[in-house]
DNA sequence: CTGAAAGCGCTAACAC
DNA sequence: GTGTTAGCGCTTTCAG
C-alpha cells in the first residue's frame, strides 16, 4: 500500500504537506501541489479512508436501513428507485452509502451499535410501522434521520403527496361520471394507507357523496395478492349495487384486481374503471394500460439525500420537517366514462 | 467516544486485554472476560471499526457495483432481490454491503480507485457489457471479484441456468402442440440474449423444426416497451403465417406485447400462446397470469455471497468458476393448445 | 509556505 | 493470563 510518505520521499517534501495537498490547503506552494500529484498519480496512490476517519471522526458514510421482507425495501422497485437516487446523489456529495445490518461480526447487534461501529453520519430509515421498535433507539440517538416511508415524531420525512395524489385520482373519476367509487386500501397502520383512506373520505364529503361502507376493502398486507383478494370480496359483498369505478391503494393490486374482475366475467374499463398509485414501470404495459397516480421517486430519494447530508452538515435547513412531493395522474387505459 | 481505555480502567486491566476479549482470544481469563463485557455493556461501548482496520487491514466490507441506467440495476426487481439476498447473507458473515461510487469526496475518480479507498476486500458485479470498460480495471485488480450478470474472462459468475430454463419452456409449448414458436430476444450483447437464443437456436435443431428468420426479434435494449415493438414487428411480417407462440426473453417485454397482441384483435393464449421469463412477482396477477421461467434470485445472491466470501478468505472454492442456478418453469394461463 | 511531532482507537508481538 | 510498546496512515497544531 502506498502511503503519503511515500509521496512524500518522491516529492521531496514532508508527510503533512502532502496531507495538506490533498485537503486543498491553500498555503501549499503551486509548484510543490503539483509535483505531489504527479508523483501521486504515478504510484496510483488513494487516500485510506480509515486513517483519516480515524483522526477526524468524520468517515463520508450514510446506512440506510430497509425492510428486508420479500416484497418490500430495495425488493420493491418503488423503493429501488428511491434508493438508487438517494445513493447517486450522495456520491455527488462525497458520501457512501452502506446498508445498515444487524451483526457485527458474528454478533447479533441493533442498527444503532452497528450505526456506531462504522461511525455512520446519518441514516435513510424505509421501515414500516411493523418494525418501529427496532429502529427507536436509533431515532433517538444522535445519527441523522430521515425517513422515506413511516412517519416519526420530530423526523424529518421525505413522502409523496398521498392526498394530492388521491384527490387527483378521484377528481378524475369524477371528472368521468362516476358517484359509485370504491376503495381498496393499504392496510391501516401505513402511512399510506390511513392518508389515502383519509383523502377518499374527504374526497366523497367534499362532493356530497353518501360514504357507502360496502365500498370499502382494507386488505391484510402489501402483497399483490391482496387486490385478487379484495376484488373477489368487494364484488360479492355489492353484487346488487356495483361500484363503477375502483380507487386501488396502489398498483400491485391494481393489477391482480383488475385480472380477477376480468375473471369473473366484468370488462374494465366498460363495466369496472380502475386507477392504481404509484406509477410502476410495467404500469403502462398491462391490459387495459392502468391509469394510475405517479409518485416521483427521483426526487424523493434526492431530496432525502439533501436533507440527510444538509443536517449532517449542520447546514440551514429550509424545508419543513415533512417534505411532500406532489404526485401526477398518468391518465392511460383503465378508466371510462360511466 | 468511549474507547478501550474507557474500559480497561473500569475494568481494571489492560487496554490490550480488552481488545483481546473482544476478539475472543482464550487466553483470557473467564472473570476479567465477564467483568470486561459488563463494563463495556455499562458504557454501551462499540468497538470503532476505522482503528481496527487501521492495524488489522480488514474493512469487512465489500462493494457492489450495479448499472445505474433507469430501469436496471437495483431499480429492477430481479436485480433488487439478488442484492436483497447478498447482502442479508454477507451480514451473516459480518460483513457489510456498500455500493462504490465514482466520487472520492468531490472528486470523480474509478471504481478500481473507490474500491482501495474504501479498502473493499471484495465486490459483487451488475454491470452489463455496455459499462465493461469501467470496471474492467477491477476485474484485473487484486479486489475478488463476482459477477451475477455480465460474464468475464476468469471471474467467478452466479447466474441461472438460461439454457435450462429455455428448454423448459420450449418442451412445454412443444408438448402443448406449438411447432410454430417465435422468439423475441434481449439484445444479443447480453449474456441472457445470446443464451437464451442459443437455446432456442438448439431447440429447434433437436426437434427437427425448420428455422424462421421471420419469427425472430431481436430487441434494442432492455426495456417494457421493447415488447410492444417487437409484438408489432412481428405480427406484420409474419402476417400469412402467424406463430402460434411466442417465447418472450423476459417477463417485462412479455408484458407489453401480451398487451399488444390483445389491442391488435388477437386472443392470449387462444391464438397466441406467450411464455416468459423470470417470474416477477407481478407475473402471477396479469390477465393472463403469465406462464414464465423462475429464476431462483434468493438462491443466486447468497450463493454469490457465500463465493465471494470465500475467495476473500482464502477458503478452498469447491464450486465451478461459473455457477448456474437451476431454474423453474412457472405454469400459468398464458398458454394453450394448439 | 513547510515540517516535526503528537495522537486518533485499536491490534499484535513480545515480555513478564 | 496480562501488560508494554510500537505502529497502522492520516491530520493538525505549532514552530519555523
Amino acid at each position: 500500500m502506498v502511503t503519503i510518505y511515500d509521496i512524500a520521499k518522491l516529492a521531496g517534501c514532508s508527510p503533512a504537506t502532502v496531507s495538506k495537498a490533498f485537503n486543498n490547503y491553500s498555503s501549499v506552494k503551486d509548484s510543490t501541489y503539483k509535483k505531489i500529484m504527479e508523483v501521486s498519480e504515478s504510484l496510483s496512490y488513494t487516500p485510506n479512508t480509515n486513517a483519516r476517519a480515524l483522526t477526524t471522526k468524520k468517515t463520508w458514510l450514510i446506512g440506510v436501513i430497509f425492510s428486508e421482507d420479500t416484497g418490500a425495501g430495495i425488493t420493491h422497485p418503488h423503493f429501488g428507485e428511491i434508493l438508487q437516487n438517494f445513493k447517486m446523489r450522495a456520491a455527488e456529495y462525497g458520501y457512501d452509502v452502506l446498508f445498515v445490518s444487524k451483526h457485527i461480526g458474528n454478533k447479533e447487534a441493533s442498527y444503532l451499535e452497528h450505526c456506531k461501529y462504522r461511525g455512520l453520519e446519518g441514516v435513510l430509515l424505509a421501515m414500516d410501522r411493523n418494525h418501529a421498535d427496532e429502529i427507536q433507539n436509533v431515532l433517538s440517538s444522535d445519527v441523522k434521520c430521515v425517513s422515506v416511508e413511516d412517519i416519526y415524531p420530530n423526523t424529518h420525512t421525505v413522502i409523496a403527496d398521498y392526498r394530492m395524489g388521491t384527490m387527483q385520482a378521484l377528481e378524475y373519476l369524477y371528472l368521468l361520471g362516476h358517484r359509485k367509487i370504491a376503495h381498496v386500501a393499504c392496510p391501516l397502520t401505513s402511512v399510506a394507507g390511513r392518508e389515502r383512506y383519509g383523502a377518499y373520505l374527504e374526497f366523497l364529503n367534499s362532493k356530497g357523496i353518501e360514504f357507502n361502507p360496502k365500498y370499502i376493502i382494507e386488505t391484510d398486507a402489501f402483497a399483490p395478492e391482496e387486490g385478487s383478494k379484495a376484488a373477489v370480496k368487494l364484488l360479492q359483498q355489492c353484487w346488487d349495487d356495483l361500484p363503477t369505478a375502483i380507487f386501488m391503494a396502489y398498483d400491485d393490486i391494481a393489477f391482480s384486481a383488475i385480472s380477477t374482475i376480468q375473471s369473473q366475467g366484468f370488462r374494465v374499463p366498460e363495466d369496472i374503471s380502475v386507477v392504481g398509485f404509484d406509477n410502476l414501470k410495467v404500469s403502462g404495459y398491462m391490459s387495459p394500460a392502468l391509469t394510475t397516480v405517479h409518485q416521483d421517486r427521483a426526487t424523493i430519494g434526492q431530496k432525502a439525500a439533501d436533507k440527510l447530508i444538509q443536517l449532517i452538515e449542520n447546514k440551514p435547513m429550509e424545508d419543513a420537517l415533512e417534505v411532500r412531493i406532489p404526485t401526477k395522474l398518468i391518465v392511460r387505459n383503465s378508466c371510462t366514462r360511466v
